[in-house]
RNA sequence: CGCGGGGUAGAGCAGUUGGUAGCUCGUCGGGCUCAUAACCCGGAGGUCGUGUGGUUCAAGUCCCACCCCCGCAA
């Protein structure tokens, strides 16, 4: 293996592309792949990507095409002579010229255990499911869109109060682990392929706002398990009755106090922050009403933000 | 120059039309109680983001500049 290319953008390709350069650096060359950021955030400035800068903080080459569908670019991925491309979280599709190029083909580092979770938010929608295991895969890339052949997987299982922040510490180092160790296996070509069996397959979407919203009329169980599938970030969102404003809900857990109320009533303030769902209630524990930082429930409760006896909604 | 909210005691907030700062919690001390995360009394703690800036008899409160934090949108 003389030439490594690594292809990934998000946060979640961060550890492995430190892992591989730790431990390959040393005797192969290393080239990566990540997007370029678009003038983006508050003020509109560009700020760089986490792997962006970690490669250039190492002085690696760095591609930023835009795109990998024009042909023009081809010409320059093959003169890399790549021997194995290894992609985590990149959000780019790869096209034919550059899945065929390398002699040990193109892995992915995927975030679930394939079949299911498929696409782009395995970590958010699994714990939303309520799951109770996950884990990684390291998979030969074909066309579509992780459909290709497994050759390895960890599993991983998810304690009932993990929440996608810390899942995807763990996910991001095993995917980091495991990569290191695949490499040298993929040289000797000693994983065999199994295909994905379709029928398991299922699709883990991007996240959008209506992910977010939070139905105060459904279990607290279910409520709880969108909270933390999408805690830290983006967050489980409601709106105060108060002024209406976005509140998003960062931790809570389920409370077996057994007030009653109507669905999203917020039926005690101390000495706990409890809000009555549709079944069940849950106890919230830190929270960040709109425009302001993270706080604890009970900071909100002593700026008012969260009234006894309000609804949230 | 994308839109918007905000920087006031350790924390979360209030502070009306400008007149030397309050609330809830925490903290410290005392009391009540079998006991307490409950209750009562008392105390400490703030150069109100920065500016040897502007206006004014007087600015947290108006004007200017800068720094920082956050939400939305991408």
């Amino acid at each position: 293996m003389k030439h490594l290319v690594f292809m990934g953008t998000g946060a979640f390709a961060l550890a492995p592309l430190q892992a591989i350069y730790e431990h390959f650096a040393d005797r192969c060359r290393l080239t990566v792949f990540t997007k370029a950021q678009k003038p983006a955030g508050r003020g509109m400035k560009c700020k760089p990507g986490c792997v962006e800068a970690f490669a250039r903080e190492k002085e690696l080459e760095v591609f930023q095409p835009q795109t990998l569908k024009e042909e023009s670019f081809g010409e320059t991925f093959r003169a890399l002579r790549a021997d194995l491309v290894i992609v985590a979280s990149y959000g780019l599709l790869l096209p034919g010229y550059v899945l065929d190029e390398p002699e040990f083909g193109c892995v992915n580092i995927h975030a679930s255990l394939l079949p299911e979770y498929r696409g782009a938010a395995p970590i958010n929608r699994c714990l939303i499911d309520g799951k109770e295991k996950t884990g990684i895969t390291i998979m030969q890339m074909d066309r579509g869109l992780d459909t290709g052949d497994v050759l390895w997987q960890k599993e991983l299982s998810l304690a009932p109060e993990e929440t996608a922040g810390t899942l995807f510490e763990k996910l991001a180092s095993l995917g980091a682990e495991m990569i290191v160790e695949a490499i040298p296996l993929l040289e000797k070509r000693a994983f065999s392929l199994q295909k994905q069996e379709e029928a398991r397959a299922t699709y883990a979407a991007k996240i959008t706002a209506t992910d977010q919203k939070i139905d105060w009329s459904r279990p607290a169980a279910e409520i709880f398990n969108q909270i933390r599938g999408l805690s830290p970030l983006p967050s489980a969102i409601c709106r105060t009755q108060k002024d209406g404003k976005r509140f998003k809900i960062i931790e809570a857990r389920l409370s077996d106090e057994g007030a009653q109320g109507a669905p999203g009533e917020i039926v005690s303030v101390k000495p706990r922050v409890v809000v009555q769902c549709g079944e069940g209630a849950l106890e919230l524990l830190l929270v960040q009403p709109e425009g302001k930082g993270k706080m604890t429930a009970a900071d909100a409760v002593n700026g008012r933000k969260l009234v006894l006896g309000e609804y949230l909604s």
